[in-house]
DNA sequence: TCAAAAGTGTTCACCGTACACCCATGG
DNA sequence: CCATGGGTGTACGGTGAACACTTTTGA
């Protein structure tokens, strides 16, 4: 009796990753083709299975780094979910996680050999059980966490411009952002340096390039409840 | 294999509800008084383990009536813990939800008969496990919901008066605020309709009675996220 | 008549928003 | 020399915050 609760009913729990890209253009979700039945051929967020020793944050965290190879990526937990028939081979509670990575580091063979592929929000095929309340739901809370926290940086690459990270909360809340409004706002910010360097690519006077501030941004970010893989 | 997934572990999981109430003075939480191993005699939420055929939700909101006989509660889904040595007795998940009720109306008996009382959040024991942490968690969510959406009359009678409304948020933020200014942004929300009846019991000259417009309530409040049990 | 709580309006600072022109450079 | 994208400042309206006096009436 005080070594067990007996008699209580034990759940399959699993966990299922919202994976973000930006791409300098769009926001992406990264989706896997499931090759088992049921719905085998459909796409799915990538899950898991949580096992006996191992918290929600790992389980989440190694399901992320089995599918893309990466360390050190932003996520955090976004609700459960537990439908009795959501899942129709067996009952189980699904703990939906978010995470935010740079698309361009990230493993693509990796990716490629689990059968996964990056899609457009806009574009994006119907998924299936309750995926696509999940995403509904990651993209209202990443909506909520850039309006207060800077962790839209999450998604960029180290060094970025200005108008990288504009085309970035513009892909976030699906609208086009005054130039000059937006700087002013991200220098109020007190959270970016701006480098000597220039990006040549996009233009032929080309673009300061910034990095933000660790420090800085580690102080406002930190709330608790999300972690680094 | 298509109907089950064999060799996953299953895990046991539970519901804690951090119960909300208040008594126009100060934000109280409601606590049980744990009258088993491990941890007996100890302050813990009132939780439950889930069942098979129910969901999170409707685990929750079992829990909170048979505690409080209350039906037609807002609750919301908060997070999910699953720290591995949480619950010392045996690998448990917990679910954490929360709560907001009328102090006034609810069954009294029913919770003396379960041992459980009402703390103020400043005068609170500590709790078991990691329910703290849920707390504590709740408390933030509380201040965001009640800063976004109208939630905070969950808390109050059908008719109550400009300052307990006053008193509710000042207890929610644990700050004091202008009386002027609460009122201009209370009345900008739209929301209240100032009956004739005067409350007579706080002051000689009465103070108006409100009560607030269920159907404009209804439209700013529901997200999809939050339930009435 | 006085103590205790209720009701009410104005000013100011700051922030978000709208908006247009010049700059640097590669082709 | 010109087309392309990059960079910058100002004016306005709305919102949040500070702040004090009058009203009512039971004791």
């Amino acid at each position: 009796m005080i070594n067990q609760y007996k008699n209580e009913d034990k759940t399959l729990l699993a966990v299922d990753c919202i994976i973000f890209g930006f791409d300098n253009e769009e926001l992406k979700l990264l989706l896997i083709k499931r090759d088992f039945e049921p719905e085998k051929g459909k796409w799915s967020l990538m899950g898991g299975f949580l096992k006996q020793n191992e918290t929600l944050n790992e389980a989440a965290s190694r399901v992320l780094t089995h599918l893309t190879g990466l360390h050190d990526v932003y996520m955090e937990q976004l609700y459960s979910f537990s439908e009795l028939d959501r899942d129709p081979v067996e009952r189980t509670i699904s703990v939906a996680y978010f995470a935010l990575i740079n698309l361009n580091d990230h493993d693509k063979e990796l990716t490629e050999s689990h059968s996964a592929k990056w899609f457009s929000l806009k574009d994006m095929p119907k998924l299936i059980f309750d995926h696509d309340a999940m995403v509904q739901h990651a993209i209202r809370r990443l909506r909520y966490r850039t309006a207060t926290q800077p962790i839209g940086f999450e998604l960029l690459p180290e060094k970025f411009t200005m108008r990288q990270l504009q085309k970035l909360y513009e892909a976030i809340y699906d609208q086009t952002l005054d130039k000059r409004n937006f700087t002013k706002k991200i220098n109020g910010m007190d959270l970016l340096l701006r480098l000597d360097e220039k990006d040549m690519t996009s233009s032929k006077k080309g673009s300061y390039l910034f990095k933000f501030d660790e420090q800085k941004y580690k102080e406002k970010v930190m709330d608790g409840f999300s972690f680094k893989v």
